[in-house]
DNA sequence: CTTGCCCACTCGTCTATACGAGTATGCATG
DNA sequence: CATGCATACTCGTATAGACGAGTGGGCAAG
């Protein structure tokens, strides 16, 4: 084992930078520079007291900064650990096209099968409800809606919580009001119900999550979320779904193509 | 002035929450329901001490899991803010179709003017490096590049750092390589240059920020960035440009438009 | 050998105190 | 009236100590 000195400086008590801030600095460098590995046990804030001659809080403090960031996260009674990033899911421009759509599974559970994970698929509720204020602009003035919600597991791990939201003239009494809605999803559904689809719109923030997604996706600290709304838009020009998203941001990539033209 | 009782509750000795989370919670809910509005101060740390009967680090720590969530920011002397809601710059998939190019102004300069911001670019720097692994793989295994690095500021606040990154074989000796491109961009010269251009791609993360990124987009605590990675593809099917972008992601929504075929 | 308990080590929560430094306000001085 | 300083209030940093609770290893009892 190398010891603590060999990895970690000292302290420069001339700096006006905070002691916490240096220690969190050295730390954060060590990750960087690899000499702790992803997955691997920090030293504890006992020898970190140790090492620097702080007190407990200042090392918490430092700890604290970097669960701020991602970089690490602590585990009750074993460790401060390097948070190992998960493997990523790639979401590609084209994952809606009518080709994937026709060959009946749903495009999360093709992917997933893809990269090899196990996906699952829980939190099934599916309910008439009013709609919320943006959801009514997005469909066109909608006063009720058919909420899809779902929440959509990688071997084991939640990665992403969805709502469709859809206008009750098409959906109610369809297969689409039903918990599963047949091969292709609720767009095979909807273009067999007439809706041919024409483009979808999406739009992208990230933040930080809410309690609740924190809650919902198991996130760990300093982790955002994706925050995607899609509206789907059927040949008439009609809304005909909209559906929000939210992902753990250390769990995906999405990918777009665009024409230059 | 409204008093703190009637806004804060009081603690519940009996649940197992810890009292700091408590604290953040009911801070969290007046802020939800908008018993404190944006920019406004929050009650100060001593009368938080007074109102809870608890000690000043258990009400840090509550401000603390405030500033992760991005829902409050601390000034130095002044107290504690609800953070405001910058507004936010929409970036539509059609932001380098062709027609905009022609029309000889930036697109950045174009899309602030637009919704009354004052645009602002600085921090320009121009020049060749070797390009690394990731940039090189991108661009078909080429070992130097030419580097445009440049910050955008909206009204006096840095939003986006970019660089673009374009083989030297293309770029050395043209305008691409001096500090102002001319109308229309890099994007203008390429096509001039006879790199018509075909299509872009463009990758999204999001993530925290490192303390670089915190200094120069001068991020709040609590706001990741949103990291977009966009190569441009000529006719010829060959990567004629990456740019490497980091977002304020409480400054950005991004807006794609996909077709559904 | 297996079971179960103890103990050492880990992080989590909370208190109490101290001093430093930035901000704003009002009052005294010029 | 204007300037400048004192002062009170704000958050920032750091110390020292206490107890709680989860984890894991070793040892003793069965």
């Amino acid at each position: 084992m190398t010891s603590l000195p060999s990895i970690l400086g000292g302290l420069d008590p001339t700096s006006d930078r905070a002691v916490f801030r240096q220690i969190a600095d050295q730390l954060r460098e060590a990750i960087d520079r690899g000499r702790f590995k992803e997955g691997e046990k920090l030293p504890s804030e006992a020898e970190l007291v140790e090492h620097y001659g702080v007190s407990r809080m200042t090392v918490r403090n430092s700890f604290s900064i970097l669960q701020g960031e991602g970089l690490v996260h602590a585990e009750h009674g074993r460790g401060v650990f390097v948070r190992p990033r998960p493997p990523v899911r790639r979401l590609a421009s084209d994952r809606f096209a009518r080709r994937h759509r026709e060959q009946g599974k749903s495009a999360f559970i093709v992917e997933a099968d893809a990269v090899g994970s196990h996906p699952t698929v829980d939190s099934l509720e599916v309910k008439e409800e009013k709609a919320s204020q943006d959801i009514s602009t997005r469909l066109g003035s909608v006063r009720r809606v058919l909420a899809r919600r779902r929440r959509y597991l990688l071997d084991g791990r939640p990665v992403e919580f969805a709502t469709s939201y859809l206008p009750l003239d098409i959906a109610r009494g369809t297969q689409i009001a039903e918990p599963n809605p047949g091969p292709g999803g609720i767009y095979a559904r909807l273009e067999e119900l007439g809706h041919q689809l024409d483009h979808f719109e999406e739009e992208i923030r990230a933040r930080m999550p809410s309690p609740s997604e924190v809650k919902t996706l198991q996130l760990a600290s300093g982790v955002p979320v994706i925050h995607l709304i899609r509206t789907a838009f059927d040949t008439a020009g009609r809304a005909v779904e909209v559906c929000d998203t939210v992902m753990a941001a250390d769990a995906y990539v999405l990918s777009y193509q665009l024409p230059a033209t």
